[in-house]
DNA sequence: TTGCAATTTCATTTTTTTTTGAAAACAATG
DNA sequence: CATTGTTTTCAAAAAAAAATGAAATTGCAA
């Protein structure tokens, strides 16, 4: 992406350097969630878009390649951070973010986190069956099963409740 | 990295399976956090190690390069997640896991995402700052301003709190 | 201090991820 | 339905990240 550096818009009518500090900001935030950059990227925009965008007005003012835009908004939506509305004469989709973060990280937490949780309890399982007699003795291993099962335990409770805690103050 | 499928480990002597679950399951966890592969391989062969390791012992073991090894214990040692052990008569550094989860949380989270979230209460003062006197009316922008400021806020309390909580149970 | 084993560095290669855009699929409208 | 505008798909290209290993560096110890 590359954008003029001064200015307003003439896509969004909002000042440019408001808008490129917030796809700088959710470029980064985006990325520690691990998403690519074209995802953070379109959450800026629209994030700071009083008027929904449709995917065009994304592609124009992004430099994006469709191909990109389609397929980052496929993953908002799919993480409810975005959500597309109708305007009436336009055959085409419009787009809002959706701004509560608390639910677009439960969304992550759930999709993204969770499941990983749940194929390290098999993991663990099986762990413990992979014990031969002389090591079921050694307090080693047993001691080590016992940490990983406790950090799977305290995962499981803690990160649904974490999403919960994010609208707190 | 290609490991025999069964019997008991060479260099480690224990059994195979529970050393290549254990890989497996830190590569998973440490990919979350956006590690390398190579970072979670060298960790999860630790964590079941009852000897402290040698490099030459886990480049071997894992069949990783001599640089992934020396890279990934860099790593794991900036996030405390290794430390070295001296062995008498060996001059070689000797590495054990730590295996303290929520130290290694609190260094993870201190040392990967909290100097993001310092990074983008400055950007969030340039947006305010950014705002021309229409903006500055419109509720929308300080609404949504509002909304970051609070992200970043309950972040920066929530963080270092949920590090602390993983000692419970 | 010299020699040598151990480790780190880093340019290069390999692998993985992301982006691109043309073609296919879809959907509204006349 | 045929047309046309919109969106998705996906093979290929580009970019980014990770792994490799030879050369440089470090530091022990003889």
């Amino acid at each position: 992406m590359k954008l003029k550096k001064s200015g307003q818009s003439r896509i969004t009518g909002k000042p440019q350097s408001l808008e490129l500090e917030s796809i700088d900001f959710f470029v980064r935030l985006m990325g520690i969630l691990g998403m690519p950059r074209s995802v953070g990227e379109i959450y800026g925009l629209l994030y700071f878009s009083e008027q929904p965008l449709s995917m065009d007005k994304i592609t124009a003012r992004l430099e994006i390649s469709i191909g990109s835009a389609s397929q980052g908004l496929k993953t908002l939506k799919s993480l409810k951070a975005v959500k597309s509305t109708y305007i009436a004469g336009d055959r085409r989709d419009h787009y809002i973010a959706e701004t509560e973060f608390r639910r677009l990280f439960a969304t992550f937490i759930k999709d993204e986190i969770m499941p990983h949780l749940d194929s390290a309890k098999d993991r663990i399982t099986r762990m413990e069956k992979s014990l031969t007699d002389e090591n079921k003795q050694d307090e080693f291993y047993q001691i080590r099963l016992e940490k990983l099962k406790k950090l799977t335990k305290t995962g499981g409770r803690l990160l649904p409740v974490l999403a919960g805690f994010l609208k707190l103050q």
